[in-house]
RNA sequence: AGUCCCAUAGCUCAGCUGGUUAGAGUACUACACUGAUAAUGUAGGGGUCGGCGGUUCAAGUCCGCCUGGGACUACCA
């Protein structure tokens, strides 16, 4: 091994490509094990418990699956860092409609199939192949991106094992009477047979626009009538507006606003020409009725339905009618009274009857309408079902006994029962308005066919009964952001009803529950074993050929071949719904270890959650699911923090989709462009729960800005560290002892740690990202080095140098664990070539996050740097205002002194300023010289609270004061004003006071900070100027000879009358900056190149010794 | 229909409890720099802060309504 290799502690790289350092990185993680030691690591540490909510593997990830997982990486890897440990066992899930969609469509088979061409068993067995269909390419994915997750013990929802947890579960619930059957009216398909889920409705193209035939139908009113109706002639009627008639048949009841202001009113019927009274909302008068015809004289009426007379004789609130009787609107043989249990025909009171269209009563059916059920139901209405199953009325319905009410056959000449009915109505006199009437609504999405809402059996879970507790606890949950938690998810708590848990489906977990045929007895089997012994009860009774086999599988068909004994030894059998598959997930934190049967000791080590994170659209999924069994079954929440991310837009900002072509490849992203550069991307962009635009560019732009940055600052320490053997393990100079602007960088970085460290513990990665960023770019590289450059390769091993190591490789070892959870690879990749001491299985995952030096933060140190920041800044802007170059020196910069404390400021960070602006004094001009004129301005926020309406007048008139006038104000310290007359006091607090102009010279001012500079040149700058040119020119010589920074050299220069003086002047100098042993002046340098030294020709030769 | 999020420069985003030249990065243009070159510095143009109304001495910021984009839930005569 050569001596120069050995020299080299430092990694130092040739251009690596992103993508190539992850490789690298991902292999030592492999090789090492480094996620499984930083769990193992902390064994005994508090733990920090996380949720993996499980992805179905059914689909291939999508860039969104890398934003969501990028925010739990952070956060589990942030709290490793703080000692915590933090296990993450992956999941699948498994069951669920989209699995057996997709097998059907791979099959090419529809719902009608099973059973018929395919068999349940062999259905199912697809289904469970389908479903790791792309678990490889979820297994990649989780890789390249960096996401730390136990993919190696999973829990998967369709094991036995978790599906025993969920029976428990579920028993646990029944013996707590939260588990009931009821008639709930739920979207039905009678075209595919099939209730349907809410989901299913949402799909899209679902709903449709259709017009459909509507009628204002007449329900007349028994007598007696109220007190302030009863001198009425005749009958009166109730206006009700429906747009499924086929509904009127099965009404039961009229809900009527409380409080809406009701008019009954004199009129006619338009079609039998028959006089009416008519009761309707007052506002919706004009719907029915022209102004011009109130009044009018009954007798003009032309029979024609047109211009139809009216006459308001009564008024009255929606209550004041409340609870009275009206005739059935169509009485059939099947639909009389006697078939209701319950009362009937009365008018209610009902929270949702508006005025916005209509009548301002509403029909009401129970049967068809979860409204319409519930407003019945609170008020003892039973209900009528006209319609069975399949979409037809039943017999004893007269003429439309039979009939489909809506066209599910695809009968050729399908006459709409709709109309029929309205004919029938307007005959009988009982049609107030017919009319089409074009609305949305929901159609099936497997037959297109028009959803009925239809009473069906399901399971429920009574959530509502633990309602208020979900609320209570739902305000100790921190929400990220905390819009979602009180809005989203506090309304959907508010409004809360029962969890319909039965799914008519084949491939998903079994309800436990074996009834008799009655339905008089009924069993919730909570366990395997359970289920073992009830089994061996049947086989003894002869119902059960053999017990259970020992590797019996909990789902369709084999659970349904189950027969059960009841106590009076009849059979029972299993209730065929399987249970909605956000049971499965929201009973992952008990499941995912077996609970109880196994682990049972643990649980208070996994639950509830310390954090969880998903996406926004979960919040009514997952987070509710997980909420709503934890509080029913152990009175707690499930997490403690909840990020709920939005959405991965494209970069126009429309949503991504397959089918548009606009959806992110996450493969070719990573592939392209590495995990860190995503990730960092996706963070610092965008705080988590906006939705994220995204953009390709933005990720390049990570890579060229952050990681370019970086790169290059650790190249240029490592360059130099290595040349001058620079060691870690050296002895530590004190911060003390290092120069200013190495106490402020340290300062800075303290801070840095101090505010990213409180970020992440806030769940904010999108701020702890900008800060580092800004950090990094603008504080380390872009002042830091820029200032120190020459410290660091001018010179000998001298305790500055030691100080310029020390502090920049303090900085770059701190990012690379500060970025850590962020950036995982690079980050290591950072850290193990700062870190060669160390041996090879030392990662900063391991590690821990950097502790603060609270010593080491001076607020006055980063003021002062600040200030030279700007002063640089100012004057590097006047140079380029003049064109005068950098290289070359000018003799002052004077800065007026307009606060106390300033000249004392500046002179600590004197030497930073000169260097950097290349001037060689400052010189402060006191304000009595009278030579800088000032700027008065009206402190607001001071000013206005004191002068209230007067600020505006005040304002101008401070801002107008003289020079004399802003000098009396300083020297008295307060001024009187006169404003409209009235005498104020204006104190010197209440105003800004800033200099703006020094007369006779080059000024710029800002921030309140004014410089002035010198721009006269003498010889001796000149030839100083001239000096530096050359040493620039050498330098660029040098380095395109290919000369190693260290070589020496010796330099001739061909003579020349207008540069002699400088090279006389500055002989030393130059040597200096160019490591040259000498520097000789020859009469003639033919072979040499000819350079540009501020427009005079010279030829220069170097050489190496 | 309800609930929630978002709307500031061509693009991506800051803008704290209301306080007076509305910022940064990026892109563009010009110049400079070149022992960090995947750079860097300086300057420049570019904004009725989605619209309307209100509160206030003062509104990008607070309130109301509306428009547009997105999500979820529900689906109603």
């Amino acid at each position: 091994m050569s001596e120069s290799v050995y020299n080299k502690k430092f990694k130092e790289h040739k251009s690596v490509h992103p993508v190539d350092i992850e490789k690298e990185v991902l292999d030592f993680w492999k090789r090492e094990k480094i996620f499984e030691k930083s769990i193992s690591s902390r064994e005994g540490a508090p733990a920090y418990v996380f949720y993996e909510g499980p992805p179905s593997a059914n689909g291939m990830p999508g860039i969104h699956h890398v934003l969501s997982r990028t925010i739990k990486d952070i956060f589990c890897r942030y709290k490793t860092l703080k000692g915590f440990q933090v296990h993450r066992k992956g999941g699948w899930d498994t069951h669920g409609l989209p699995v057996e969609l997709q097998v059907e469509k791979v099959l090419g088979i529809t719902k009608k199939d099973i059973g018929t061409k395919i068999s349940v068993e062999d259905y199912n067995t697809k289904c469970r192949e389908e479903v790791m269909k792309f678990k490889d390419a979820w297994d990649d994915i989780t890789q390249k991106m960096g996401y730390w997750v136990d993919l190696e013990h999973p829990y998967i929802t369709f094991d036995n094992d978790y599906i025993e947890t969920l029976w428990y579960l579920l028993k646990e619930l029944y013996k707590k009477d939260f588990l009931y059957k009821g008639l709930k009216i739920q979207p039905y398909s009678p075209a595919a047979g099939t209730g349907l889920s809410s989901a299913e409705l949402n799909l899209p193209g679902c709903y449709k626009m259709v017009k459909d035939t509507t009628a204002v139908a007449q329900f007349k009113l028994q007598s007696p009538f109220p007190k302030h109706l009863a001198d009425i002639e005749g009958d009166v009627h109730i206006l009700a507006w429906t747009t499924t008639p086929w509904t009127l048949p099965s009404n039961t009841a009229l809900a009527m606003g409380k409080n809406i202001e009701y008019v009954l009113v004199k009129t006619i019927n338009p079609y039998t020409h028959a006089p009416l009274n008519a009761v309707l909302a007052k506002v919706l008068m004009s719907n029915f009725f022209h102004p011009e015809q109130e009044n009018k004289d009954f007798s003009t009426y032309q029979q024609d339905g047109k211009n139809i007379p009216y006459k308001v004789l009564a008024s009255f609130k929606g209550a004041e009618l409340a609870g009275l009787s009206y005739e059935q609107l169509l009485p059939f043989e099947a639909n009389t009274k006697e078939h209701i249990e319950g009362d009937a025909f009365k008018i209610i009171l009902g929270d949702f009857v508006t005025t916005e269209d209509g009548t301002g009563i509403v029909h009401i059916a129970p049967s068809f309408g979860a409204d319409d059920m519930k407003v019945a139901a609170e008020n003892g209405i039973g209900s009528l079902t006209m319609v069975d199953k399949e979409g037809k009325f039943i017999d004893g319905m007269g003429p439309y006994s039979g009939r489909f009410v809506k066209d599910y056959k695809d009968e050729p000449n399908y006459v709409s029962v709709d109309v029929d009915i309205v004919i029938q109505l307007k005959k009988e006199n009982k049609a107030f308005k017919v009319e089409k009437y074009e609305h949305t609504y929901p159609h099936c999405w497997r037959t297109d066919k028009p959803v009925l809402y239809y009473p069906l059996d399901s399971w429920f879970i009574k959530v509502t009964a633990v309602k208020e507790r979900m609320i209570e606890l739902n305000k100790t949950i921190n929400w990220k952001p905390a819009s979602t938690g009180e809005g989203r998810f506090g309304m959907w708590l508010e409004n809360l009803v029962d969890w319909n848990l039965s799914r008519s489906r084949f491939w998903g977990t079994p309800l436990p529950i074996w009834r008799t045929e009655d339905g008089e007895e009924e069993i919730c089997i909570g366990s395997v074993a359970e289920l073992r012994s009830e089994v061996l009860k049947s086989v003894a009774m002869g119902f059960m050929d053999a017990p259970l086999a020992d590797d019996f599988d909990l789902h369709k068909p084999y659970v349904d071949q189950i027969i059960l004994t009841s106590s009076k030894g009849t059979p029972m059998k299993r209730e065929s719904d399987l249970i909605d598959v956000w049971f499965d997930s929201g009973a992952m934190p008990y499941a995912q270890i077996h609970y109880p049967f196994e682990n049972k000791e643990q649980l208070h080590q996994v639950f509830p959650a310390d954090f969880i994170a998903e996406g926004v659209d979960q919040t009514r999924g997952w987070f509710y699911t997980l909420h709503a069994i934890s509080t029913m079954l152990f009175d707690s929440v499930a997490y403690k923090n909840v990020v709920s991310n939005g959405l991965v837009l494209d970069k126009n900002g429309n949503k991504m989709s397959k089918r548009l072509g606009n959806a992110a490849d996450p493969f070719q992203t990573l592939g392209k462009y590495g995990a860190d550069a995503t990730r960092w991307y996706m963070i610092s962009n965008s705080q988590p729960w906006d939705n994220l635009k995204f953009d390709l560019e933005g990720i390049e732009e990570v890579n060229r800005k952050l990681y370019g940055t970086l790169y290059n600052t650790y190249a240029f320490f490592s360059l130099y560290a290595n040349i001058d053997q620079f060691s870690v393990v050296e002895e530590q100079i004190p911060l003390s002892e290092r120069p200013e602007i190495d106490r402020w960088v340290i300062s800075l970085l303290n801070t840095l740690v101090k505010n990213v460290d409180a970020f992440y513990a806030d769940y904010e990665p999108t701020k702890a990202t900008r800060e580092i960023q800004t950090f990094v770019n603008d504080h380390l590289s872009n002042w830091y080095v820029r200032l120190c450059r020459r410290r660091f390769w001018k010179g000998e091993y001298s305790k500055d140098k030691i100080a310029a190591y020390q502090t920049l490789y303090q900085c770059l070892e701190t990012v690379a664990r500060l970025m850590a959870p962020v950036a995982p690879f690079y980050s290591d990749y950072l850290y193990k070539c700062l870190h060669t001491e160390l041996d090879d299985a030392a990662s900063v995952h391991l590690g821990l996050f950097p502790e603060v030096d609270f010593v080491a933060i001076n607020e006055d140190l980063e003021k002062r740097m600040d200030i030279a920041q700007e002063i640089s800044s100012m004057v590097l802007s006047l140079r380029k205002k003049q064109s005068i170059k950098v290289r070359q020196p000018l003799q002052r910069i004077m800065l007026p002194v307009v606060r106390e404390g300033f000249v004392e400021q500046v002179e600590q960070v004197k030497e930073l300023i000169l260097n950097e602006v290349n001037v060689k004094e400052i010189e402060y001009v006191n304000d009595t010289s009278g030579i800088v004129k000032k700027r008065i301005k009206p402190n607001f926020k001071v000013l206005g609270k004191k002068l209230g309406g007067k600020m505006k007048m005040a304002a101008d008139a401070i801002q107008q004061f003289s020079q004399v006038e802003i000098q009396q104000l300083e020297n008295a310290g307060n001024k009187e004003l006169y404003l409209d007359g009235e005498r104020f006091e204006i104190a010197l607090e209440e105003v800004e006071i800033f200099s703006d102009d020094i007369e006779g010279w080059l000024v710029t001012s800002n921030n309140g900070i004014t410089v002035a500079l010198d721009i006269h040149l003498s010889d001796s700058l000149l030839n100083e100027g001239l000096a530096r040119e050359l040493v620039n020119r050498i330098q660029n010589e040098r380095k395109d000879a290919g000369f190693f920074v260290t070589d020496y050299i010796k330099i001739h220069v061909e003579e020349n009358e207008s540069i002699k003086d400088a090279l006389i002047e500055f002989k030393q100098y130059i040597c200096g900056e160019t490591l040259a042993k000498d520097l000789y002046m020859v009469s003639s340098l033919p072979e040499a190149k000819e350079m540009d030294i501020n427009e005079v020709m010279v030829r220069i030769l170097i050489e190496k010794i």
